[in-house]
DNA sequence: TGTACATCAGTGAACGCGCGTTCACTGATGTAC
DNA sequence: TGTACATCAGTGAACGCGCGTTCACTGATGTAC
């Protein structure tokens, strides 16, 4: 990914590109936050404030990444490839550790236990992330999992 | 990565080093090869055949990626990583289809319910690749779901 | 109302640099006669 | 045994190219007087 890509593809020049970001790197933190609030906003919009027991936080993230038709499945994938390809730049790091915190408050206060929370948050993840590699799992094990997580949330 | 810094890593020079793989893109398909290679000896020797009973196998997975001392934990995220970043190359396809099929294969057929073994086996992707970002999830998480996740595999 | 000035998104040319790749070459090792 | 030749790992210089970055500039918009 060149700048002159990026700003091809935004439409402007990379003159242009450059007058709003300093350099790549800024760039690079910059869609990084974005992918990041996305993802915190599409996981909330995926919240059932309906459902009145324990577990809605997870079951949101779920479907967040577990939903064939979702976008976050992808945008899942892309947030850890840069946040990997910007690993010295200098306040990745910082916000990588304040995500990781955030994630794990995020589900874990909704009164499930927390091996359960550990174990149908990272299925869903290691789903999400798999099934940008391999079209069998998109196609197959996205479907048949999604309910079987659910129900792993109930109790 | 460049070719600089490999051939310098290596002991050589950069000819030296396009002596022996024709072009970088060789190179990197080699060296994915040599992932996928090490991490299949690597699981299958974490395979114990005393164990008679359903679920060897994945149980041999889950201890090669969720175990905080395996070297796989890392050698998996770092497959993901150079197979991304060689979407395009010529014969990578392939290679990747025909390495998602050796898995579900090398899994299924151990006597275990299907649904299990998706989820054990995502759960213990997405730690091991949590755990590359993750500190704490190397150091809390993984020793806690490497249990759980293996008495999952027991009936 | 018009004039002067500040602001700011965006431009285009030029830069130095590191990249992957090419190529003629070396020097050691093995082999045929 | 010596000689001629083939093979092959590795070298070093040079290349063209695309990269991120810099900089002086434009032109539109807003604002103060």
């Amino acid at each position: 990914m060149s700048l002159q890509h990026v700003a091809t593809t935004a439409g402007i020049s990379k003159s242009g590109l450059l007058h709003h970001f300093a350099s790549k790197n800024e760039l690079l933190l910059a869609v990084l936050e974005e992918y990041l609030v996305n993802i915190r906003q599409g996981v909330r919009d995926y919240v059932d404030l309906a459902e009145n027991r324990p577990g809605k936080t997870l079951r949101a993230y779920v479907r967040a990444l577990c939903d064939p038709e979702s976008t976050l499945r992808v945008e899942f994938g892309n947030f850890a490839d840069i946040s990997m390809h910007l690993g010295d730049v200098q306040g990745v790091d910082a916000l990588e550790e304040e995500d990781n915190l955030y994630w794990r408050e995020f589900l874990a206060n909704d009164g499930l236990d927390p091996e359960r929370i550990l174990l149908v948050r990272y299925a869903a993840e290691g789903l999400a992330n798999a099934s940008c590699y391999d079209p069998a799992v998109l196609a197959e094990d996205l479907p048949r999992a999604l309910p079987m997580l659910l129900r792993m949330t109930e109790e």
